[in-house]
DNA sequence: GCCAACGTTGGC
DNA sequence: GCCAACGTTGGC
């Protein structure tokens, strides 16, 4: 295994799943992705352990709210095989499931939003794959972006 | 709510 | 296998 870069950002839409109902759920199924990217993150790269910033998508202002982390190995979407779900996939079977996630688990809310402005504005994080793929909802970010985000969170002065 | 970016689908 | 149409994401 060559892949070293064990650290990933998620998005969740703010207003449907923020990051103060995962800390109230304590661990959630990372479902309803359905983009083979994403799935395939999901399923060939991500390990338990793994820690992941999470993202707030349509929010006023978008950002990272905080810490997860992968707290399962990768398992078939169940709602892929449910016709009532809006995630009903009827090219999916038991056997051959198209749809693949892990359960996430709670971490930390930062002290500090870092919002997208922000993150567009830092140089070092010029090069982060979310500015680069702005519509990639679970991708992988390089060790050093991770940190410079986790100061941003951590940082005690409003500057 | 608008619309640009961009992934997916389907006709050919 | 190209590419236009379509649907979704997500910033603003």
């Amino acid at each position: 295994m060559t892949e070293s870069s064990n650290f990933w950002l998620v998005k969740s839409e703010e207003d449907v799943y923020p990051i103060e109902q995962l800390e109230r759920d304590g661990t959630t199924m990372w479902d309803g992705i359905r983009n083979y990217e994403a799935r395939n993150i999901m399923r060939d790269r991500m390990k338990p352990g793994d820690l992941v910033l999470y993202y707030h998508s349509n929010a006023n202002p978008p950002g990272v709210a905080g810490l997860a982390r992968v707290a399962s190995a990768p398992y078939a979407d169940p709602h892929q095989f449910d016709p009532e779900s809006r995630y009903f996939d009827e090219k999916a079977t038991k056997e051959e499931p198209r749809w693949v996630l892990v359960d996430m688990a709670f971490v930390e809310t930062f002290p500090r939003f870092v919002p997208l402005d922000e993150i567009r504005d830092t140089p070092e994080l010029e090069e982060m794959t979310l500015l680069k793929r702005m519509r990639l909802s679970v991708q992988p970010v390089d060790p050093a972006h991770f940190e410079v985000v986790c100061a941003l969170g951590r940082r005690k002065d409003g500057a």
